[in-house]
RNA sequence: GGCCCCAUCAUCUAAUGGUUAGGAUUCCAGAUUUUCAUUCUGGCCAUACGAGUUCGAAUCUCGUUGGGGUCACCA
């Protein structure tokens, strides 16, 4: 059985290098039938966020991540967090200690004025005296104190660390009794049975700490999987300024969640050359020890590129559904295929495609100086009448090619090319010089709005 | 600064010690398109540096440089 877990800091929202792990740990949960648990990690109560919790579950649940079991509150764990501490204390291999933080910052600034590293000293380590009047006491964990402990990881492999380097009888219970993080993160994922821990490498210098937990407490270890960092184009870790970091806000932009989790399943991670990967390709192919050991640098590009590509291959079911959120109501409309079909190569994103569909149903509120000076001309006046006129003799207008071949018609009869008519007509239609097939915008507006927009070009 | 991690085109990446170092995105050019976009074809661009091991190194070893992470009674 393989359980993994995601163990975010309540934070607002979900960070974008967030749901990677937590894409990471999902899909090997579900690859090998296991469990992908959810737990908060809300022991600072300076920080502690109801809707925190919320906005992840929201997030999961617009990309399709779906996590099993109750969410874990460790800030509803406290008793057991105690518990264990005791248990600490009553095997004699964690202690109080009463130095006050006065003590322990004047301890630090003496150790960095000769260059040393800011360490607890093990002062009370075995004491067994009367302790301090009015002290509250934190408690700490009896770390080793020379060799070394070292990480198999599955991403980075052998990781030594020299105790002496690292390591001190760090703080378990702050003095008020609430535990820390180090302390609680090795104690929950032993008591909730996780097998596989896949989270950032920034938490790899953490690892040697828990496994001093692990260890005190005779848990087995799990099994560890640091993944590399996503960076910023600075090559720094992704940070609220960077712009887009939280999940939803790729949802507003107009990005599929598929196209999202393509991107970001393929940071640090590859199969051969494939690019696309489906959720049941992805489930079929990823294994944490494929994982790059290298950062990797966030860029849009090529989230567009997928993004549009998932556009393109979507049906306009679906589409048309996506599209409801940006504002763009097309369920009853009768040329809703014909308008998708047009559309759907041109977006990046539903937002831009939502833009496109407004350009086409919306008649122009004006014509673009360039285009009206580019695309229409002294002649141009003359062959929009004759274009005009040869709408209103045609019966039976319904599909693009209907338009079309009205439009070839003029060409013939006036012997002139297609850019003489289409130029003109263009800016008539959609005010500017660029978008889709002139015969897909007619079929999709119908004779009426088109005869009203060349009228309004003529008369303006 | 201590400790740890990392290093292939601009970017994401591929390459049992043996390939003209491959693919994708971006960019550029051409074709298609009445326009723009799409699509198709082609092109530009990389093994950080220096030693060593080896018949042979992107790949193994060491060093250098560069980048990143982490060092709390935060998580």
């Amino acid at each position: 059985m393989v359980v993994t877990r995601f163990a975010p800091s309540p934070t607002g929202y979900l960070h974008i290098g967030g749901l990677r792990t937590a894409l990471l740990s999902y899909l090997w949960a579900r690859r090998n039938n296991g469990k992908f648990l959810l737990r908060i990690e809300d022991t600072d109560f300076s920080r502690n966020d109801e809707a925190a919790a919320l906005a992840i579950v929201e997030a999961f649940k617009w990309v399709g991540l779906e996590h099993d079991g109750t969410i874990e509150y460790q800030s509803s764990r406290l008793a057991i967090y105690q518990e264990y501490a005791q248990k600490l204390l009553d095997s004699g291999k964690a202690y109080k200690c009463y130095m006050s933080r006065e003590e322990l910052d004047a301890l630090r600034e003496e150790q960095m004025g000769r260059k040393e590293r800011a360490k607890y000293d093990n002062r009370y380590r075995d004491f067994t005296g009367t302790p301090p009047e009015g002290r509250e006491a934190v408690i700490r964990i009896k770390a080793p104190l020379e060799g070394s402990i070292t990480v198999h990881d599955g991403v980075k492999g052998d990781v030594v660390f020299n105790v002496a380097d690292i390591l001190d009888d760090f703080i378990i219970a702050r003095a008020d009794g609430t535990p820390t993080y180090n302390f609680v993160v090795a104690v929950d994922d032993a008591l909730m049975g996780v097998t596989d821990v896949i989270r950032g490498d920034d938490h790899l210098s953490n690892t040697p700490k828990q496994i001093v937990v692990y260890d005190a407490l005779g848990f087995a270890l799990p099994r560890f999987f640091h993944v590399p960092m996503i960076h910023n184009h600075e090559g720094k870790k992704l940070s609220k300024r960077d712009g887009a970091t939280d999940v939803m806000m790729y949802k507003e932009m107009g990005y599929t969640p598929e196209a999202l989790l393509n991107f970001l399943v393929r940071l640090g991670w590859s199969h051969g050359d494939q690019e696309i990967f489906s959720m049941a390709e992805m489930l079929e192919l990823f294994d944490p020890s494929d994982i790059n050991r290298s950062a990797s640098v966030y860029n849009v590009e090529k989230l567009d590129w997928l993004n549009s590509h998932y556009i393109k291959n979507m049906s306009n079911d679906k589409l048309c559904e996506l599209l409801e959120f940006h504002g763009v109501m097309l369920v009853s409309h009768d040329k809703r295929e014909i308008l998708l079909d047009a559309l759907k190569e041109r977006a990046k994103t539903l937002v831009e495609m939502a833009t496109l569909i407004n350009e086409i149903l919306v008649r122009p509120a004006a014509f673009d100086e360039v285009a009206l000076k580019k695309g229409y001309k002294e002649d141009s006046k003359a062959i929009l009448e004759a274009f005009a006129q040869a709408l209103k003799n045609s019966t039976e207008l319904h599909l693009p090619s209907d338009y079309h071949h009205v439009m070839e018609a003029v060409v013939a009869q006036l012997e002139i090319g297609f850019g003489k008519i289409g130029q003109p007509l263009r800016v008539a239609l959609m005010g500017k010089l660029s978008g889709p097939g002139l015969d897909s915008v007619m079929a999709i507006i119908g004779v009426d709005e088109t005869l009203a927009r060349i009228d309004a070009l003529l008369n303006h």
